[in-house]
RNA sequence: GGGCUCGUAGUCUAGCGGUUAUGACGUCGCCUUGACGAGGCGAAGGUCCCCGGUUCGAAUCCGGGCGAGCCCA
């Protein structure tokens, strides 16, 4: 005996234990079709949040239902180690500063904290029962991973796709060392604004008056009438002798100061973006040790607070500082010292960016949702510098680089001598140019993005043979299209000339119950294991497929993961219904003769579903192929059919028994292989029950069988259905039990066949030829004693009397022309509650009207 | 500030030129029917954001407005 109740989570955990991972093996050799999926590689925080669940659930259902479809599935599974949040949790962890230690040392701390994340992760991603093939699995920051990076450093850079240039970075002066974007805090604070006369005519308003002798240019407004004329003139920056031209720009406010900004290299990133724009000198005036440099002229050696100081003291002194005011600004200051950070040129690497040619590229792929390609574009074109892959930091892939101290050339390595850290390794040949053997190893490392943009190349055996390619399907976020999207593209054009995958699936963000994106400030956030906890994976799984369209954001709900739970419970119990009755029975085509016409009108639905979910799983419609499956199983299998041959299968012949046997074989057999992609460990153990042994994951995909997709059958049991509905809507009316027994029921239509219907109503049923003689007739007249009383007084009595003692006739025609005289006296239909009733011959029956058919019943 | 997406019942959602606008949750009645009360049978609930246009016909297409969200500055 089934147990009454599906115990999900215990279920679920038993499969855990149960699956063996060489189930999602992926062959090379086999002869299957192949389908190699680019699977994101998070980044190993220690904890797989909600938007990694509905991001490895598309991928699971795309992966489980290609795989029932004959493919042989990749499904591999990375970690993007390296970068900058790794290094500071270490740093806390352990409260060191990274320079505290050695850098070799550094990086085993960071490994053995990765490692550590991993771990919990994957144990969240196998309990949530992603069919990943684990043998598969990827590391970036081992060396045979990054060794892959590092060889698309050099391939590259001897293709001309990678150089050397000066770029700015943000630099912390009392730290000495450069900091990313993430790790600055921005603070307001109040400061002067000065107003400088450089010429006559020309007075410009700068918060950094300090950063005068960095001055390369000013720019106005080009619609600023003020200043029209002033464009192309050639100014000399005070207290320096270096001339700068007034060159125009949309971006200058003109109503901020003066409408004239002074552009130097550099005060903040709008200086960056117009150095680059016009391609201007770059005059780097600060050492880093926070001081200006020779450069700075007569004020080189002071710090940056001395020399505001005194060069707006030299300013007022020659009467240049026209004004100064109070301004609120924002400050960027290092988040570990607080000191205000500064923006300096730097020696770094990048890597070029050939815009149509990543267009072309991307224009190739198929996006899902196709909109998704137009952010790429955006992107694209609004980008305005080469990608820079340099980073001054510690955990990372080192650039293969060494320079020769001697005569200052730059040796990349040679692929045979990777992989290498060049901060402890020496180049195993000498300086090709003067065969000097001092080197010193470049120190800077790679964007992380380096390592995940190489991803696709690296699932099919890049660089040691490319088996395949491109790989069928990458399956990503929204938020990285911009970057890892963007640069797998661009590098997989760069190392191979081809596009890295021919599909691209879009997913989108989680919102919180509120409809906010979840955060930690705003207290929505709910982890996968809360709710597996509680529910389960599958229920977690049913809500990833049913909360929306693939590429829209999806809001996380509870209602939505009980309402999921709730349906594996209905699915179970539809389970256990269906066993007793298919035990020992094997389908046999034999029995399709022995179909009825609600047999022959569920299997057609049924086939119709299978048509259906194989499309909506084709195009990645999830919800739509989910709430298919539920809708059909629910309410028109359960509710619907089985009601209707429940009787026949308890009270039937042998014979009467086969078609409805192998109605509910072929239906829970569709049924729960199109569920195991979406609940894999319900299907499984439905699976195990129903057929005892192999596993469904294992199963083909049901396909459509075109030869019970029947409009003539569908109206047939669709008509049958609304009349067993109707007489149980009548006994619900009736206040009568929906199995209470009737007299009779009579169905006039067209011919059906009306067995089915004599055990859903427990009634016996008869098909009519004719249709029979219905009249009505008046059942009772209820006299209004509230209006007859006034009225009639001590007459009222007699009235009721005289009403009582009509004919039949007589009633009829006081209903239906409102009044009748009988002895001269008027009665009235109003002073009376009429009940009706239709007979045929003498009874009393109640005609319900179902579509073309009316259906007698006496009750 | 730029780009993209979205405004449909109390809430969330489907539909994206043509029947009575889909479903879920919630609300309100009734029912222990031989798989399921986490169930069954029924009911109520909508200016399909606003204004214009195209069309025989618009929730659906186009333009404008208002509002929300996401990504990037």
């Amino acid at each position: 005996m089934i147990e009454k109740e599906y115990r999900a989570t215990e279920i679920e955990e038993k499969w855990v234990g149960k699956w063996r991972d060489e189930m999602y093996y992926f062959d090379w050799d086999s002869k299957k079709p192949h389908f190699i999926i680019d699977t994101p590689p998070p980044y190993p925080t220690g904890s797989f949040h909600i938007g990694n669940t509905l991001n490895w659930c598309y991928i699971d259902f795309i992966a489980r239902y290609k795989r029932m479809k004959g493919y042989e599935v990749m499904f591999p599974q990375g970690w993007d180690c390296h970068g900058l949040p790794t290094e500071v949790k270490v740093e806390e962890i352990h409260g060191i500063k990274k320079s505290d230690v050695s850098r070799e040392e550094f990086r085993k701390l960071c490994v053995a904290f990765t490692e550590e994340n991993i771990e919990k992760m994957r144990s969240v991603m196998k309990r949530m029962a992603f069919s990943i093939d684990w043998s598969k699995e990827y590391i970036t920051m081992y060396p045979e991973y990054f060794r892959k990076t590092q060889i698309s450093f050099v391939r590259m850079y001897r293709k001309g796709l990678i150089y050397r240039d000066y770029h700015p970075v943000i630099h912390c002066p009392r730290c000495e060392t450069t900091i990313a974007l993430a790790e600055i805090e921005y603070k307001t604070g109040k400061t002067k604004l000065n107003y400088i006369e450089f010429d006559e005519g020309v007075i410009i308003a700068t918060t950094r008056p300090e950063l005068i002798p960095a001055c390369v240019a000013i720019a106005v407004h080009p619609e600023d009438e003020r200043y029209k004329d002033s464009i192309g003139r050639i100014v000399r920056v005070p207290g320096t002798n270096h001339e700068v031209r007034i060159i125009p720009d949309e971006e200058v406010d003109p109503e901020y100061g003066t409408g004239m900004v002074m552009i130097c290299t550099f005060g903040d990133r709008q200086d960056v973006k117009w150095w680059k724009k016009h391609d201007l000198e770059l005059r780097d005036t600060l050492t880093r040790d926070g001081k200006l440099n020779e450069r700075a002229g007569k004020y080189a050696g002071l710090t940056i607070p001395e020399a505001r100081e005194k060069i707006l003291e030299d300013l007022k002194a020659e009467g240049k500082l026209i004004k100064q005011e109070d301004v609120q600004h924002n400050v960027g200051l290092c988040w570990r010292c607080k000191t205000p950070v500064e923006i300096v040129p730097e020696e770094q690497w990048f890597v070029k960016i050939e815009k149509d040619r990543i267009m072309e590229a991307a224009r190739k792929i198929k996006w899902i949702p196709e909109h998704m390609l137009s952010r790429l574009e955006g992107w694209v074109e609004s980008m305005e510098w080469d990608w820079v892959i340099s980073r001054q930091r510690v955990f990372a892939t080192p650039i293969p680089v060494w320079y020769c101290n001697d005569c200052g050339e730059v040796v990349v390595a040679k692929e045979e001598w990777l992989p290498v850290d060049p901060t402890k390794d020496e180049p195993p040949e000498p300086c090709p140019k003067c065969g000097s053997r001092n080197f010193r190893g470049e120190d800077d490392v790679l964007d992380t993005w380096m390592d995940s943009s190489i991803t696709s190349l690296a699932v099919v055996g890049w660089p040691d043979g490319l088996k395949e390619y491109p790989t069928n399907l990458r399956p990503q976020g929204h938020d990285i299209i911009r970057t890892w999207a963007f640069y797998t593209i661009l590098r997989s054009i760069a190392l191979v000339d081809e596009i890295p995958w021919h599909e691209i699936v879009i997913n989108g963000m989680v919102l919180g119950e509120d409809g906010r994106k979840m955060s930690k400030s705003l207290g929505n956030i709910i982890s996968p294991d809360e709710v597996i906890e509680k529910y389960g994976a599958d229920a977690l799984r049913q809500w990833a497929a049913i909360g929306g369209v693939v590429g829209s954001d999806v809001m996380f709900t509870w209602k939505e993961i009980v309402a999921a739970s709730r349906f594996q419970q209905k699915f179970w119990s539809i389970l256990r219904f269906t066993m007793p009755h298919v035990e020992g029975y094997e389908p046999s085509d034999n029995d399709i003769e022995y179909l009825r016409d609600v047999d022959r009108w569920i299997l057609s639905k049924l086939n119709r579903l299978i048509k259906d979910v194989n499309e909506y799983m084709d195009e990645y419609r999830f919800s739509e192929a989910l709430k298919a499956i539920r809708g059909f199983a629910w309410y028109e299998y359960a509710d619907n059919y089985l009601e209707i041959v429940k009787n026949r299968l308890y009270s039937g012949g042998e014979d009467e028994k086969r078609g409805a046997k192998y109605v509910l074989y072929k239906t829970m057999d569709a049924l729960i292989k199109m569920l195991a992609p979406f609940t894999p460990f319900l299907a499984e153990e439905c699976w195990n029950m129903f057929r005892g042994e192999g596993s469904v994951h294992l199963q083909s995909y049901p396909e459509a069988d075109e030869r019970f997709i029947d409009d003539e059958w569908e109206r047939k049991g669709e008509l049958i259905k609304e009349i067993v509905a109707a007489i149980r809507r009548l006994k619900h009316d009736r206040g009568l039990a929906l199995n209470a027994p009737m007299k009779k029921v009579m169905v006039y239509s067209s011919p059906i066949d009306v067995r089915d219907i004599a055990g859903a109503v427990n009634a016996p049923v008869e098909l009519l030829d004719s249709m029979p003689k219905i009249e009505t007739r008046v059942k009772a007249l209820k006299p209004k004693f509230g209006v007859l009383g006034p009225l009639f007084r001590d007459k009222t009595k007699e009235i009721v009397k005289m009403a009582q003692e009509l004919s039949d006739e007589e009633k009829l025609r006081l209903v239906s022309e409102g009044s009748i005289t009988v002895d001269g006296f008027e009665l009235k239909a109003e002073w009376f509650d009429v009940q009706m009733e239709k007979v045929i011959g003498e009874k009393g029956v109640e005609i319900l009207e179902v579509g073309n058919a009316v259906v007698i019943v006496e009750i």
